[in-house]
DNA sequence: ACGCCCATGTAACTAGTTACATGATTTG
DNA sequence: CAAATCATGTAACTAGTTACATGGGCGT
């Protein structure tokens, strides 16, 4: 049972879901293909943690939905009692930050007006499913919130630093080329 | 050549360094432990993107000191036209919130009241480390300073967010058991 | 017609972690 | 006297990505 073995059986317990859809609901807080996931929950199920049903569909391929047994619940129980592992994050663009005086402040700004165009549509998007959530009757159960929050929180300040980051750049700028013409 | 080796061609690009000092230098932006490192190195200098030179010394075990060549300036050149690939965090806290109704209220508390602490550790950790460089003379190189200053705002938003879901949790433990006694 | 979305799976590979191995010096 | 730090490396494993494979429906 590794992380995303538990990340799984933690979506499952909110609602049964096939592993495709399992697949694009956890991608924002775990990565993972598809080529990952559908080997898991086979394990899982040899394990009694999840079991499928088949559901045919005409319009689509037909899909196995899986859903936690209590075997599945009481993993879960166990985990929740661990302490979480730190969390980690790989950012290629901090990688080019550093060593951005080997090339071309052009090439650089342009990597960072990048980011800042990704946090902005990630925000919006955000937001948009915060408005949703919120509106919703039943409200939505409290671990839900508190993730789509951390998400908004943690594009705002990526947003706030690579806009600072790239005002701080075009100064640069301004100052090699001084009074053009 | 993969991320990472990008990565220590960036710190090389710097200043030169051993393996053992280019793994805790890389840490924070790219986790990566000395046997990922080490045959990377070597790698990368059968390449002719770096070389090195051994270093004696007499209080600590002998080092081999890393500096990046030419051929490794002109890879870094290119790899900086090149779109950043999109970051990627990985942070198991948030996978225990998505299931937090499985366990107990005190379990989740725990985890949440150990990420608001780590927060705050990373986040006076970095401010004292980013007081020291505006002190410097010369001043470090732009990319450094940014590089800080996004840990900084991620560490800030981090710890807003943990303090936030905190008293979320604890408002939702007052309402299970109101007025104690 | 061409490509994308849905849906599941396997095979081959790369990336990353843990464990094994060594050994001096400093710190508690 | 034990543990941490410095320093380098290899071996064995797990985790994750890319590529291969299939196939109907839907939009342009």
């Amino acid at each position: 049972m590794n992380t995303l073995s538990y990340g799984l059986l933690s979506l499952l317990s909110n609602s049964a879901d096939s592993g495709y859809d399992l697949m694009r609901k956890i991608q924002p807080f775990w990565p993972a293909k598809h080529s990952q996931i559908y080997p898991l929950l086979a394990q899982l199920e040899s394990g009694g943690y999840v079991q499928h049903t088949l559901v045919v569909q005409s319009d689509k391929p037909d899909k196995k939905v899986y859903s936690i047994t209590p075997i599945g619940k009481e993993a879960l129980r166990s985990w929740l009692t661990e302490p979480a592992c730190e969390p980690n994050t790989r950012d290629e663009l901090v990688l080019k930050l550093y060593c951005m005086e080997q090339g071309e402040l052009a090439d650089i700004r342009r990597l960072l007006e990048t980011r800042v165009a990704y946090s902005q549509d990630k925000l919006a998007w955000l937001q948009a499913k915060l408005e949703v959530y919120s509106l919703q009757q039943p409200p939505p159960p409290l671990g839900t919130l508190l993730l789509m929050k951390k998400a908004e929180y943690h594009f705002e300040s990526d947003l706030s630093w690579s806009e600072w980051a790239l005002r701080q750049l075009v100064e640069r700028q301004n100052q090699e080329e001084p009074n053009p013409r």
